[in-house]
RNA sequence: GGCCUCAUGGUCAAGCGGUUAAGACGUCGCCCUCUCACGGCGAAAUCAGGGGUUCGAGUCCCCUUGGGGCUACCA
């Protein structure tokens, strides 16, 4: 038997991480059997629809590596793959339902649900209409009245079954309830469609969050009810924002787009996101997609909650980041430059190559680098430096020679600069290190550059660099 | 409230009856060094509490506490 698993989110938003990683485990199950991954889009809440949430979850999907084998809009012969397009087939299934007794008509006015409700507020339905006759039933849904489907449960017994990460889960009967399957606008619910669509695209293994845990029950009782063969249920523990509150579409941060906007790789968050529930025997961290698939198992998920931490997240970003060639790097950093103050008055490439090991969200760029395009007053105490042993009195007496030195130079390459700074330094028989860090600061007015002020000199220029060093003593002395 | 479920450092987590209780992030210190970063080395820091079972318990059982979920014509 092949193994086929799905992805069912409801297009209610964007996609956050935490249907993501239930995503991922999809995906890396289904590949490491061998298997088929299938993508179902679950609308059949027509209130909750956002427009264009099934595009971002197609994007998404596919830029976090998981391409499925069916879906929407790739197909696949188990189509179609969004549920309002499956409208008809629940009903009649609903109707087979019914005949088999697992469900039943229900007119029951949303008032006289509202006197169910105990004192806790919440309501328990009493299975009224299972006793409507045939005849009854049919008469008022020719008199054109209202009316949901719903399922029925038994009133005693113990529904069990193994999940594949919590282990054995038994819930009483008595402690369900007769839910809706079909609700009035004749569209079904997630417990029915789920159901009907799982058995009908042949999916062996059910992959989702564990809030789905003690309700699971009622869908065997529906496989059951059918003869159908109940699949494999694998629950995932969720992933928390703190410790009390679970990831949730509220929290808008949690968005994959969002976080690729703000400048972390796709790879990188997949990558992260696997390691929440997930621990490979090896205790890899970083791995490639492919390498998640060879080392996933089921048991190695664990059950307890995760708290998704960014700060571990920033950290694998950077190893992404550290890892690439500097023309990769280039490439996914130049946008960011150049949308920077810096723009491209600089050569782009050799400040990427700073970058590479200083960043780990692209985002931090700009912050980084502005200062090379602005460049006025600053705090003159940024001369001071004790290990070089340097501070403003120094710099106003160390200038005079930079400039002259600098001016001197026919050439500006890194080491041309190198050299001549490391034999004025000797001539003047001060340490490289104080010469240093005065030029750099007087070039570059900020405490902390991305290299060294070497490299800032080489960036900024001949013509710059002199006029910033002039800027500077004119600063400090007058 | 009822039911389901979870519980190892600040965080992710190894562990599956006998270990000096891994590793990673983060933190701190040292080294490298023209600042920062990279890299290298090192340190501090965990079995929620209480009962059992056992020669022996982070590992098994029970209770307590705390967290999460479900309890919708949402998924």
């Amino acid at each position: 038997m092949t193994v086929r698993t799905r992805f069912a989110p409801s297009p209610t938003g964007f996609m956050h991480l935490g249907g993501m990683r239930t995503a991922l485990y999809c995906y890396l199950y289904a590949k490491k059997h061998d298997g088929k991954f299938i993508l179902r889009i679950e609308d059949t809440d027509q209130e909750r629809f956002v427009e264009g949430a099934t595009e971002v979850i197609y994007s998404s999907l596919k830029q976090g590596g998981m391409s499925y084998d069916e879906g929407p809009d790739v197909g696949g012969d188990f189509g179609p793959y969004i549920q309002s397009k499956r409208r008809d087939i629940y009903m009649k299934y609903a109707l087979e339902l019914i005949e088999r007794g697992g469900a039943y008509y229900c007119f029951c006015s949303k008032e006289r649900l509202e006197t169910l409700r105990d004192d806790l507020g919440n309501a328990r339905y009493d299975k009224h209409c299972l006793k409507l006759s045939k005849e009854e039933v049919a008469a008022r849904i020719a008199a054109g009245e209202s009316y949901v489907i719903r399922q029925n449960i038994p009133e005693k017994g113990v529904g069990t079954y193994e999940d594949a990460i919590y282990g054995r889960i038994s819930v009483d009967y008595s402690e369900l309830e007769d839910n809706i399957l079909i609700k009035s606008d004749g569209l079904p619910t997630y417990n029915f469609a789920n159901v009907v669509d799982d058995h009908l695209m042949g999916i062996t293994h059910v992959i989702r969050g564990s809030e789905y845990l003690s309700s699971t029950p009622k869908y065997n009782l529906m496989y059951d009810a059918f003869g159908w063969e109940r699949p494999t249920y694998i629950h995932l523990p969720p992933i928390m924002k703190d410790a009390t509150r679970k990831l949730s579409k509220r929290y808008g941060d949690a968005n994959f787009d969002d976080f690729v906007s703000k400048g972390y790789l796709p790879e990188a968050i997949i990558n992260y996101i696997a390691l929440l529930g997930w621990c490979p025997k090896d205790n890899s961290e970083k791995m490639t997609m492919q390498e998640m698939i060879e080392k996933f198992s089921l048991d190695r998920v664990c059950k307890s909650p995760a708290i998704f931490d960014d700060v571990k997240l920033r950290w694998l970003n950077g190893e992404y980041l550290k890892a690439m060639t500097d023309d990769e790097f280039y490439q996914v950093a130049k946008d960011w430059i150049t949308s920077s103050k810096v723009g491209e008055s600089f050569d782009n490439r050799v400040i990427a190559q700073l970058l590479r090991t200083r960043v780990e969200v692209l985002n931090e760029i700009p912050d980084k680098i502005n200062f090379l395009a602005e460049f006025g007053e600053y705090d003159s105490e940024l001369f001071f430096h004790k290990k070089s042993k340097t501070d403003k009195e120094v710099a106003i007496k160390l200038l005079p020679s930079l400039i002259e030195c600098v001016s001197g130079l026919e050439s500006f390459d890194h080491d041309t600069i190198y050299n001549a700074l490391a034999e004025l330094a000797t001539r003047l028989e001060i340490k490289a290190a104080s010469l240093f860090w005065v030029f750099r600061i007087a070039l570059t007015g900020q405490a902390v550059t991305p290299g060294g002020a070497v490299e800032m000199a080489q960036i900024l220029g001949k013509k710059v660099s002199l006029e910033r060093l002039n800027f500077s003593l004119n600063m400090l002395t007058k």
